[in-house]
DNA sequence: TTAGATGCAAAGGGTTTGCAACGTC
DNA sequence: GACGTTGCAAACCCTTTGCATCTAA
């Protein structure tokens, strides 16, 4: 995606862009953020934004989640961790569960595959959506 | 999606799509069995191929995965089952691996949220491509 | 007969990209 | 001063849709 740049440069755009995904608990989708960093840079383009947030993803430090189909969300924090989708209200939350790493190897063991990592994604119902 | 239709005619259209995806181990595209099925029937349009893709898999009889961004794949066994993708050929692969059911109720008993189903996924090299 | 399904083509809609100006190192 | 980056807008591309026609039940 970005395979080619020999430095990246640590932009206001990018900062900021950064700085939002790391202190929210949401995950929010690319106009989401858009919409955020407009409030501090009014005249941000939403290229920008979507260039940053592949380059930041490339650099590993953020994590692109794809749900179901239409647009992805990002994820501010590029630790392996598991998520709940809430089918209703489309929120994605974060579970506290310990990662299980040993199950990669089982499937090496298994397939001949060499694997790096694994998602794993519950979906469902949130409890504020259930009250309803 | 297709919510208000009283019921679901089987059309030829609709039955060699199905068969078409009941008989691959592959994880097509919408374009590959749109490709597959002008074999059989010559004018086929691809929006029928959505159209179809999407009311089977509403029906139960499909499953759609959503990997990384781009397109969807079709998985003509609904039966839940794990993945693994590869990450230089993109093929999907299914796996040996027992679904376990336990762990929904605990992320249930943990969160307060109601868990329908998980899905989980591994990414890495497969056997084919780490050859090369 | 009748409501669902199809073909065709245009429209959608999230994401990417070309280009000239700009800003970081 | 170089070269990565930005803003803007057009282009992409997979997917959905409107509509007249067709067809399964």
């Amino acid at each position: 995606m970005n395979g080619k740049k020999g430095f990246i440069r640590m932009t206001k755009q990018r900062k900021v862009i950064l700085d939002i995904l790391r202190n929210t608990k949401s995950h929010p989708t690319a106009d989401w953020v858009y919409e955020k960093v407009k409030q501090k840079i009014p005249n941000i383009s939403l290229g920008t934004v979507y260039r940053n947030l592949n380059i930041l993803n490339d650099m590993g430090e953020i994590m692109e989640l794809n749900y179901g189909s239409a647009y992805s969300r990002f994820d501010g924090n590029p630790e392996n961790h598991y998520h709940f989708v809430c089918e209703n209200c489309g929120r994605v939350f974060d579970l506290d569960e310990q990662v299980n790493k040993e199950i990669d190897k089982r499937i090496e063991e298994k397939t001949g595959f060499s694997v790096k990592y694994h998602r794993l994604e519950f979906y469902g119902i949130c409890s504020e959506c259930r009250e309803e």
